[in-house]
RNA sequence: GGGCAUUUAGCUCAGUGGUAGAGCGCUUCGUUCACAUCGAAGAGGUCGCAGGUUCGAUACCUGCAAUGCCCACCA
């Protein structure tokens, strides 16, 4: 009949905690002494929190109530990202929808609106957490745009600019015509698609031949400054140092030699285009014999736009000028069919790289005034680059990661990191303090600061309390865009790691495994379910069998299957407290009494001796953050083992006539009762702390700041 | 192309050098007793495939297959 109803209970709960003062560190009793410290990944402000929110506040609120309850000053900080180019990308579809565009804002009134946008998020989205139990330190919260949080970020900067780690200049960047600004290297997606090979023919006249030269992209021919071929490619060995003609221009074209080259890829000879492809610009880069100016040919747009174009390409989208270059050169019988049908090979496949976002085709384009941050360089006056101080930090393991086998893709990428474009161009995010652009940074450049630069600005001295912090819990999907660059910027600002262990959790999939996604329509909202459920039912469901690293399946069915273990739960501690003695005001004095009597039966001590081993067991399962494990053996403790066997043997007792055996497992049941809603706590705060309230206490402590069993 | 991982009951996942575990689901029975958001009993697996190491392998090694992820300037 009697039913536990999360919902009337949970808010009234948290209000108490938060009475209470002991998310503040400070504010803990004496015991709490040794600091642990939990910086939260600050969530875009754009949105209600999703599953994947739910998931890092139940594991980091799980870290901090453990160790809280273990004795320590336990500070979990919590923040708002502004997320730039992210609630940038949000706020234009919120404008489409308006009919209305960005290009057509003002900058500052973008700005403006955009802020509007992402403070009213922010406060939600604080509601939100709250509802699903975060126990962090709310006088601390920061957001990424606060004053004192953007003084930092600057200051790194000017650090990184005296170092000489930081250049700026033209370079070919990533461009998206869509959104009109570039993005880093790890914004890039890549797709699979075929794009025709065309096999075109370029007059050699001094040697009265021709070189074939192999290209997805004819329509950037006109924007050639040479060809190159591999040394020791035989058959090109009398071209190099010859003029080719371009077919699109007439241009005299250099041929050059240069060994990245590869001559079993086309026809082994590259076309030079400085201009529209990264790896052309760096060969161009090595060879000043090249006397050739390069110029561009496609513009911001994706447009055909330049000097030396054939006149029907003018004007083009990309697309269109690759099919119309493609018919000049086929009349003009440039096309060598030598190496394929009418000189295309119309299966190649290559991978396109698209915006991450809304998935158009990147244009490498050459850019001015770009920010880049050197990876591989020392500073100056310094012994290790950006790259060997992360490198070596997680190499003799001052970082951790968990599961470890992230470290291995780490330091793949480590090995092969290029220079990080820092500059964006759109209105969202902290300006780049220059004289020459209006463009922000890469919200990474700031939230890669993140650890410290929220410590130094929360609290005075907090730095030096909390700094290096204890662990970074966040999603495996940015252990590049984030945490690479926290541990980056974190040991280069500070010279000290910004965090001693890394746990990256998966990605949330529904039953048929597939993400979830608004699209799909497969969206489970935390909020939804702890309304539904609980919000303890919501936790348990995301711990449970959510191993580090691997993506947990969430379901309904599994949220509703913890709401009945918080029934029995609640059941279950109803009927101990039914069976107390009456009138029984302080459990403690009455447990003092009861060890006295000494009734205790073999049975009794051996239930006891049991739970305790329990506790020794998921102790160290907590200590080892296996809590998939140690949330499980809890479970099953506390369903299959009081509920079922020990409260059932128990019954008898309890009615019956012998008053000593009475006490005895009255005392049993009360002392079990305390112990493992002392371990259950950090898995499932709000109905712990609800029972442990009821329990007639002389002291009337909080469960949150309670002794663990040892 | 290079790398990382996964493969155990219908589903989601643990696990260990000594002939397999949990939850959900399923079957049968029960229940005015704290709880039907319940209880009791039960069915169900040649631990991806093939070799090897071993007294013994699901576990360690090698190869293969399927699946997933990451990285990459073959134009």
């Amino acid at each position: 009949m009697s039913q536990y109803e999360p919902q009337k209970t949970e808010p009234e709960i948290y209000r108490l905690w938060e009475k209470s003062g002991f998310f503040n560190p400070d504010k803990l009793p004496k015991r709490h002494k040794k600091s642990f410290t939990v910086i939260m990944p600050p969530p875009n402000a754009n949105g209600p929190l999703h599953l994947g929110h739910a998931i890092f506040v139940t594991l980091q609120d799980i870290m901090i109530r453990y160790k809280r309850i273990k004795g320590f000053k336990a500070l979990w900080l919590p923040g708002a990202d502004h997320a730039g180019f992210e609630t940038q990308v949000v706020f234009e579809k919120k404008l489409e929808k308006e009919g209305r565009s960005r290009f057509q804002i003002p900058r500052e009134q973008l700005y403006q609106e955009i802020m509007e946008f992402t403070l009213a998020n922010k406060k939600v989205m604080e509601s939100q957490l709250k509802r699903l139990g975060a126990s962090c330190d709310w006088t601390r919260e920061k957001f990424t745009l606060d004053e004192n949080v953007i003084k930092i970020v600057y200051q790194t900067f000017e650090k990184l600019k005296n170092d000489g780690l930081l250049y700026r200049g033209k370079r070919i960047i990533n461009w998206c015509v869509k959104h009109q600004t570039s993005l880093s290297d790890v914004e890039l997606k890549y797709e699979e698609r075929k794009s025709p090979l065309y096999y075109v023919k370029y007059d050699v006249p001094e040697l009265h031949s021709f070189i074939t030269v192999a290209t997805t992209r004819p329509e950037t021919i006109p924007a050639d400054v040479a060809i190159a071929v591999n040394p020791i490619d035989k058959r090109y060995e009398n071209f190099i140092g010859k003029y080719a003609v371009n077919p699109l221009n007439n241009e005299k074209i250099l041929i050059i030699s240069d060994k990245t080259v590869d001559k079993d890829f086309g026809t082994g000879a590259l076309k030079i285009t400085p201009d529209h492809d990264k790896a052309d610009e760096e060969i161009f880069g090595k060879h000043p014999e090249i006397n050739k100016e390069s110029k561009p040919v496609i513009n911001f747009f994706g447009k055909m736009e330049g000097e030396k174009i054939p006149a029907e390409l003018v004007g083009l989208k990309v697309f269109e000028a690759r099919q119309k270059a493609m018919e000049i050169l086929k009349n003009n019988n440039r096309l060598n069919v030598e190496f394929a049908p009418a000189g295309i090979d119309e299966n190649y496949i290559n991978n396109a790289a698209l915006c991450y976002k809304c998935g158009s085709q990147i244009e490498p384009l050459n850019l001015a005034n770009q920010w880049f941050v050197k990876m591989t360089e020392k500073p100056k006056g310094g012994k290790f680059s950006l790259r060997d101080l992360a490198v070596r930090a997680v190499k003799s393991g001052k970082i951790k990661f968990i599961p470890k086998r992230f470290e291995k893709i780490f330091f793949h990428w480590m090995a092969n990191i290029k220079d990080w474009n820092i500059s964006r161009q759109i209105a969202w995010g902290i300006k780049i303090p220059d004289e020459g652009t209006a463009d922000v940074f890469d919200t990474w450049f700031s939230s890669g600061q993140w650890p410290f630069a929220a410590l130094m600005s929360a609290k005075k001295d907090d730095f030096q309390k909390f700094y290096p912090t204890d662990v970074m819990e966040t999603g495996s999907d940015i252990l590049l865009f984030w945490v690479a660059r926290m541990i980056m910027l974190g040991l280069y600002a500070t010279g000290k790691v910004p965090f001693e262990t890394v746990y990256l959790h998966g990605l949330v999939r529904d039953i048929n495994r597939q993400k979830m996604s608004k699209s799909k329509g497969n969206v489970i909202s935390p909020l939804e379910m702890s309304e539904k459920y609980g919000t303890d039912a919501v936790r348990m469901s995301l711990v449970v069998g959510n191993t580090p690293g691997s993506d947990p399946v969430v379901s309904e069915d599994k949220i509703r299957g913890y709401r009945n273990f918080a029934n029995k739960i609640w059941n279950a501690a109803r009927f101990v407290m039914m069976n107390l003695p009456e009138n029984l005001k302080d459990i403690d004095a009455f447990a003092k009494k009861s060890r006295k009597n000494n009734a205790l039966k073999t049975e009794d001590k051996k239930n006891l001796k049991e739970l305790a081993m329990m506790a020794k067991k998921m102790t160290k399962d907590m200590d080892n953050f296996k809590f998939y494990s140690a949330a499980e053996q809890l479970y099953h403790y506390f369903w299959h083992v009081f509920a079922d066997k020990i409260i059932e043997s128990s019954k008898p007792r309890l009615n019956g006539s012998d008053t000593k055996d009475k006490s005895a497992a009255q005392y049993v049941l009360l002392e079990i009762l305390k112990k493992t809603l002392i371990l259950l706590h950090p898995f499932m705060p709000f109905i712990t702390e609800n029972i442990w309230q009821t329990i007639p206490n002389k002291q009337k402590n909080l469960l949150m700041i309670e002794k663990w069993p040892e």
